[in-house]
DNA sequence: GTAATGTATTAAAACGTTTTAAAGAGATTA
DNA sequence: TAATCTCTTTAAAACGTTTTAATACATTAC
């Protein structure tokens, strides 16, 4: 039962439209009714109601983030650049964690029935296209996130293409000529590709997994930079090579592609390509707030 | 612009009063005009307005969730235990990371502004006394989470001594005798020596950092097993232990205690107590709904 | 045939805010 | 003195729901 704008009213002798406009800053109401309402308010920690608030204004100052994963330390700090940008901007962030795909209709039900203004999508659009028309229809802005859309939506992601630029780029400034390149991602891929090119050096090795990689490196001793791509095949592709009797980075460099955390723990010996990735969190809000 | 229940009452001929109480399977209303109303409602894509309804119920069926960051993957399995309890609830989960502590404050106004339901908070209870009792004051529910709190809310943590008893107890079960062990938490380390002194084995040699680790090994070459309290700090003492020219598992075994998503890629070879963080996050959220 | 009981529906108020149009009080001008 | 203007305040309606007490009608009991 806590103090309403109607309870103000009553002991300041002043109607609640008075207390409304003033507490919003209209400048209709004289300077000396306003500062008593506020110092009342204030006295009192009046919050305003958001159920009365948003049944008038329409709008929840809510907006929902929809990932597929809270873990893997990716999207919590994309998360955490969406819930920083939006909490500046007065807005609470909704999350709905799904790893399991059957709850992303739970979800956005749950995001529609407490009004959200906006919606940020951490997801494929055509794995759940079905749901995502729904949210359409009903007018609710989405913004997709480290994810490309129908083409319909407004999105951010990582330039992945330059990413694999500047990986090859690192171990080609060391001084490696030859290296072994991870195919798992295109654009990266096609990023190292181009800086390998540029320099007019031997065509990369490309590789999936560790055990393909044991048997390039074998055959290929000149190999003496590979670019993983992330962090985790970092990693492993550390493990195989020291597997191997070969020692990092005296023998052979590794770049990684920063998907966790951890990978500035300098005991991994890695260089990591790094994602701006709370930088992405925040430009998606933003965009969201802009719609 | 969505549909509304006056609306469904109007092309029903029907009054709004009958449409709440069919739509909340209110025994009142006729077999025969409930299933008409909930027909029309299915058809229309009704989804009931959060605010008119909070407004009447004082209910916003959201919780909210506050912790001091999202990433380093102890919080965020946590979270996601949370969610997935309040999802099922149907109830939403307002994410609130305040990396830095200037920013509790502002979250739980955004929190208490939304009207919450309750509040999760995996935070020291001292650190934010002030801002806290003032939730306590407009009666929101609190549980602390992972954090042993003022003694006034329920909370959730894992039982420390327990896991510590755990890790020395795999140590020993490996034949090792001669333990190390991190001093970083106490009722870890109480477990630690409660399991070693049941088997009357030589006092454990105590460490808080990789430096000092290395000493102690140095001196101690009986030291064959070492109980680390946390995966990263298991990761730092692993690359102590090869620096040393010692190998893992052979020459010595660690364990680490789960605070990491990544300590179950195998390539580190070291064992780690785990921490139920999901079921962590699910018991809070439940306590929570009991309150 | 009247009264009591039961069933299905509804009118109206309430929740807390914002907004619009109007009212009231002075001051200024014609 | 009346008409106009400015400045401040307010009454009332609106937003969408739930809830309470009332109503209308049909059934059963006496």
């Amino acid at each position: 039962m806590s103090v309403t704008i109607k309870e103000l009213a009553r002991q300041l002798n002043v109607s609640p439209a008075t207390i409304s406009l003033a507490l919003n800053g209209d400048s209709r109401v004289a300077e000396e009714t306003s500062a008593k309402i506020k110092a009342l308010a204030d006295e009192l920690d009046y919050v305003p109601n958001n159920f009365g608030r948003g049944l008038q204004s329409r709008k929840s100052r809510l907006a929902g983030y929809l990932a597929g994963s809270a873990t893997g330390s990716f999207f919590d700090l994309i998360m955490q650049g969406i819930g920083e940008t939006a909490a500046a901007a007065n807005y609470g962030l909704l999350t709905g964690i799904t790893y399991a795909s059957g709850k992303v209709d739970a979800q956005l039900k749950i995001f529609i029935e407490r009004n959200v203004d906006g919606i940020i999508i951490s997801s494929n659009y055509s794995t759940h296209a079905e749901q995502f028309e729904k949210v359409e229809r009903r007018k609710v802005p989405m913004v997709f996130c480290s994810t490309r859309d129908s083409g319909r939506h407004p999105f951010v992601i990582t330039d992945n293409f330059k990413g694999g630029q500047l990986a090859a780029g690192h171990l080609i400034s060391l001084g490696h000529r030859h290296l072994a390149c991870c195919s798992g991602n295109k654009d990266r891929l096609a990023g190292n590709l181009d800086v390998i090119r540029r320099h007019n050096l031997p065509e990369p090795a490309l590789f999936m997994e560790g055990k393909e990689l044991a048997v390039i490196l074998k055959a290929n001793p000149s190999i003496t930079g590979i670019t993983a791509c992330s962090d985790a095949q970092a990693i492993r592709v550390k493990h195989v090579i020291e597997g191997l009797g070969l020692r990092i980075p005296d023998d052979i460099s590794i770049t990684g592609f920063d998907d966790m955390w951890f990978s500035n723990i300098q005991e991994f010996q890695f260089t990591t390509v790094a994602q701006p990735k709370e930088g992405i969190g925040q430009a998606a809000m933003q965009m969201l707030l802009e719609l």
